[in-house]
DNA sequence: TTCCGACAGTGGGGTCGCAAT
DNA sequence: ATTGCGACCCCACTATCGGAA
């Protein structure tokens, strides 16, 4: 190690972000970022590469967008160096949940004030997660593997099974190639779990497999859970790799009371009702985010368990098995606890089953592979979901200003329903997906013309003329909205000027869905 | 040369815990 | 008691780069 290293500065990670901010080369991007992680010692490159990647090694500090409004007068000259940062960081992180309000406005002003304004700038979007530099977690991938000259899928593998880029880039630093190539599936550590892209249909999905043999699982609206037992003590985590074992006890004695030794696996949590079809998500999603009266909680709201995959078992990693291998060891591990699951290669028979898990209440299927390995961390063609769209004619009440790429358009639409009985519209969501920048510059220029007064703000308020097909996933109880309901991930399908308001869906057809 | 996988960005609704009001 | 804030569950979609075909 050189002893004589200078020490990296914020300013040195604050300049290595404007760069990659300045180009849209990915090559570039992973360039600057290599750079500088060379200039780093095996101490500072897990907290250099977490800020880089806009992640904050503490997870949670306490302080978001509205603690940060007002900053205190910037440093003339930059003194940080990365380690004080990050031990600021700690000081926060450990005073949250503790009531002391007082001491952590005031550990953040000192940071703040021997900060310069690009620095505080850079601090400010790293803490509430807004870094837009262009590169995250993916390019600071392929910046460690520039680095220290390491393949680039050895260091896409390690974070797979290490979790975090800062860990991998240390491990990197300390041990080089053979230290990453070492990262194995450690029981109790968790992976990041494998995603699944989306398709409109069964049969476009089952299209873009293999052919080899296609195996169907129901997917249930609950939350994701990565579960792990090690000489027999059980830990759960979310998709985010959270732990939140002591909140979803009924997950953990499910688990406990399989056969055999080590295991993990991954599944889903779901509140079911009494003859067995699913609770909404808003039910599931208010009992894992309680930990208070679990007791009660459990009464009220048991959680069930359902498991679609196994990636260890008694000392076997099963990452590497095809998911037909893998079924086999989970059918003889945990047959009660597996999800609806067909497998098959007739695809009328995945389309039928698609419809009577949709019928059953359940979210839609999610089509995978037989023959493709664990993908873990990746969102790639081996699991694709598809689920059941509804669509709705509405009509735009108001239109934001966006942010970002989207500034200088008016982005995100507000949308409402007809109320025949005042002949109105009432609000049921927003959405700003589906846009294209065609339709971004067009909904644009149609919105300025049909803005009405107070159009200076944030918010643009309109006539109540245009129509747009949304496509939903779903309506949900809402406390926000004055109708009472609330659309699930709203997108535009298109503006249609076939419509005038007039024709479009009632409140009660929305409300119809619930 | 074209195609396509992976990434980053742009935000959506709901819920809880906690501290301040 | 209520309210505001932060964190984290669920998430869809488009644009873009650069390697694969």
């Amino acid at each position: 190690m050189d002893e004589s290293r200078p020490e990296v500065m914020l300013a040195d990670v604050v300049e290595a972000s404007r760069a990659v901010a300045a180009t849209h080369s990915r090559t570039a991007k992973t360039q600057a970022l290599a750079d500088l992680l060379t200039r780093c010692t095996p101490e500072e490159v897990g907290t250099v590469v977490s800020h880089l990647s806009g992640v904050l090694p503490q997870r949670r500090l306490g302080v978001g967008f509205r603690s940060l409004r007002d900053l205190p007068e910037a440093a003339q000259t930059p003194t940080l160096t990365v380690l004080e940062v990050d031990a600021a960081f700690e000081r926060l992180a450990s005073a949250h949940g503790t009531g002391s309000t007082a001491s952590r406005r005031s550990e953040l002003r000192t940071l703040m004030s021997r900060a310069t304004s690009a620095e505080q700038q850079f601090l400010r979007d790293l803490m509430t997660g807004n870094l837009r530099q262009g590169a995250l977690d993916g390019v600071v991938l392929a910046a460690i593997s520039t680095a220290y000259a390491i393949p680039a899928a050895t260091v896409r593998r390690a974070a797979m099974l290490a979790g975090t880029a800062a860990e991998v880039a240390t491990l990197a630093a300390t041990g080089g190639h053979r230290a990453l190539e070492e990262v194995a599936l450690v029981v109790g550590r968790p992976v990041r779990p494998m995603l699944a892209a989306s398709a409109k249909t069964t049969g476009e999905a089952a299209e873009s497999m293999g052919g080899g043999g296609l195996i169907v699982d129901g997917k249930l609206d609950g939350i994701r859970v990565q579960v792990h037992r090690r000489g027999g003590e059980v830990s759960v985590y979310t998709r985010s790799l959270d732990e939140i074992t002591d909140r979803v006890p009924e997950v953990v004695e499910a688990v406990a009371a399989l056969p055999g030794g080590d295991l993990v696996v991954d599944g889903e949590a779901i509140v079911l009702r009494g003859d067995g079809r699913p609770e909404p998500f808003q039910v599931t999603g208010a009992r894992t985010a309680s930990s208070a009266d679990l007791a009660g909680l459990q009464a009220r709201m048991p959680l069930t368990t359902f498991l679609f995959d196994v990636l260890h078992v008694g000392g076997r990693d099963l990452l590497d098995e095809s998911a037909r291998v893998r079924h086999e060891v989970l059918l003889d591990l945990a047959p009660h606890l597996l999800v609806p699951r067909l497998l098959t290669d007739d695809r009328a028979a995945a389309e039928q089953f698609f419809a009577d898990l949709v019928a059953a209440g359940h979210e839609g299927v999610v089509v995978k592979d037989a023959d493709s390995p664990y993908a873990a961390g990746r969102r790639g063609s081996g699991w694709i979901k598809v689920k059941p769209v509804h669509t709705l004619d509405l009509v735009v009440l108001a239109v934001e200003w966006g942010s970002g790429r989207r500034v200088g358009s008016l982005s995100n639409i507000h949308l409402g329903a007809r109320d025949p009985a005042t002949g109105g519209f009432t609000m049921v969501g927003k959405t700003f997906k589906g846009m294209t920048d065609e339709v971004l510059a067009w909904q644009t220029k149609r919105f300025t013309e049909l803005a009405v007064d107070g159009t200076d703000g944030w918010v643009v308020p309109v006539k109540p003329e245009q129509v747009v097909e949304i496509a939903i996933d779903g309506v949900q109880r809402s406390s926000r909205y004055p109708g009472g309901v609330a659309l699930r991930f709203a997108r535009v399908l298109r503006y249609r000027d076939d419509k005038t308001a007039a024709d479009a869906d009632t409140i009660d057809t929305v409300r119809g869905l619930l």
